[in-house]
DNA sequence: GAATGCAACTATGTATACAAGAAAGACTAA
DNA sequence: TTAGTCTTTCTTGTATACATAGTTGCATTC
C-alpha cells in the first residue's frame, strides 16, 4: 500500500476528482511506486485519495487501457510486472517510433522550429549533468517529445507519449549511470545536427543508435533494476 | 441514438457487464455507428445495453484511453471525429508500425510460422473477391495482425491492434473499391514472398508500398467517406 | 497429519440516489 | 423584436448500498 503525498484525505479542491487523481495515480504507476504485480486494493486506494471507488475505478480503467496497469475480472487491478522481454519489446517499439519521428521531423519541421529545439537542448545541456537522475529522465523525455511534435503527426506523438510513459521508470534507471547522462548530451546534439542538415538518413541512424544503446544497457541492468523495485 | 441488436434489455447472462458491453460498444465505435462528433447520452446508452451507468462509464473510459472516443469533462463522451489530417496521420503511423512488423517477422519467424501464414492467405485469397467489403476488411486485418505476431514483439502487436481498430472503418471504405480488393491479394503475396526469401529490405518495401497505396486512396476518398458517415 | 467441506470474511461488480454544473426555455424590460 | 436574466430541466460527477464471487481459516473426517 502506497501513501499519497497528502496524509489528510479531507481536502477536495477544484476540478473533478477523476482529473485530479488521474495524474497522481499515473505518476505512482509510471514510477513503480507499486511493486510489480502488486494487487491494488480499491477501498484503501480510494481512501488514500479521499474519493469513493467510483471515480477511482474510472481512472484505473483508463490506466489499464494505456498499458500502465493490469486487470483481471473478479481479481481486480494490479501493477504491471516488468520483465526483460517487456523491456526489450518496449524499447524496440520505442526505437521504431523515434526513427519515424526523426525522419518526419527532418522532412517537415521549419528552420525556426528546429532552431528552437536546438536552443532548448543547448540550455538543457548546460545543467544536464548537475541534475538528479529523475530530472534528467524528465528532461530527456521532453526533448524526445518536442522532437516528435516536429513530425507534425499527432497520432505518432500520442503513441510515443504512451510508450514513453511506460518506459519512464526505465529511463530513470538508465539515467542513474553517469556515463549515460553524459553521452545523452552528445547524442542529442548529433541528432539535431543531422536534422539541421536536413539529412534524413543521418538523423534516423543517429536516433536509432541513441535508442538502441539504452535498450542494450537496460536489458543488461534490468535484473538489478527489478531487484531495486522490491526494495524501494 | 443507436439501437443495440437486442431490443429487450431485460437479459443479463453470464460474464460481467463490463466484459459484455466493452466488445459491443467497441464495435459500434470502430464501425462509426455513432456519427463523428455525436455526443453519447449515458442514460440512453446504458438503458440500451440493459445496465446502469457505472459499468458503462468504465467501458467508455477505456475506449477514450484507446483513442476510440473523445471525452470532455462536464460535457461527456462523444464519437471521435474523422478528418483528412487524422486519416493521414493514422495511416502514416500504421505504415511505420507495419514496416517494423515486416522487418522483425522476416528476421525472427520460423519457417513453419511463415508457411502457416502463407497457407492462411492462400485460403483467404480463394474466397477474398467474393466476400463483402466488411469481411474483406476483417480478413485483411487478420492477415496483418498474424504477421505482427511473427515479430514476436507483443508491445508492437498491441500498438498495431490499436491502430488497426482505429482504422477499421477506413479499411472498410478502402475495401469497397473492387480494384483495391483485388490488388490486396497480390500485394500480400508479394510481402510473403519477401519474408519467405528472408529478404528484409524487400519485405519492408513491399509492406510500405502496400500501406501507402491505401493511405493515398483513403485521403482521396475521405471526403466522400465522411459524407457517407452522415447518411448511414 | 493431510484433505475436504463449511462458514465467515473480504474485495469486487453494479445499481441507485443525490449533488452540481450546463443547457434550454420562458419571462421581463428596453 | 431582441437582449438579458431567471428558472426549469437535463446530464454528468460522485458517494453509498447492496449483491456476489473469491478467499481464508477452522473444524471435521479419513
Amino acid at each position: 500500500m502506497v501513501k499519497t503525498s497528502s496524509q489528510t484525505p479531507a481536502k477536495k479542491p477544484s476540478g473533478s476528482s477523476v482529473d485530479r487523481i488521474y495524474e497522481q495515480l499515473k505518476q505512482l504507476a509510471v514510477n513503480y511506486k507499486f511493486r510489480p504485480g502488486e494487487p491494488l486494493n480499491e477501498v484503501d486506494l480510494a481512501a488514500s485519495f479521499g474519493v469513493s471507488r467510483t471515480p477511482l475505478r474510472e481512472v484505473l480503467n483508463r490506466l489499464v487501457a494505456e498499458g500502465l496497469l493490469d486487470f483481471v475480472p473478479r481479481k481486480g487491478f494490479s501493477c504491471k510486472p516488468l520483465d526483460t522481454k517487456r523491456v526489450f519489446d518496449l524499447y524496440e517499439v520505442r526505437c521504431g517510433l523515434e526513427m519515424m519521428s526523426a525522419k518526419l521531423a527532418t522532412e517537415r519541421a521549419s528552420d525556426d522550429e528546429i532552431e528552437a529545439l536546438v536552443q532548448f537542448w543547448k540550455t538543457a545541456t548546460e545543467k544536464f549533468c548537475t541534475l538528479t537522475p529523475v530530472d534528467c529522465a524528465r528532461c530527456d523525455e521532453t526533448f524526445h517529445e518536442r522532437l516528435a511534435e516536429l513530425s507534425q503527426n499527432s497520432e505518432l506523438l500520442h503513441l510515443l507519449k504512451n510508450v514513453n510513459a511506460r518506459a519512464h521508470y526505465l529511463r530513470r534507471i538508465s539515467m542513474e549511470q553517469e556515463t549515460y547522462r553524459r553521452s545523452t548530451c552528445a547524442e542529442h546534439q548529433h541528432i539535431l545536427q543531422a536534422i539541421q542538415g536536413r539529412n534524413v538518413d543521418a538523423a534516423v541512424n543517429a536516433m536509432a543508435a541513441h535508442v538502441n544503446l539504452r535498450q542494450e544497457q537496460l536489458v543488461a541492468v534490468i535484473k538489478e533494476g527489478v531487484a531495486r523495485l522490491y526494495m524501494s
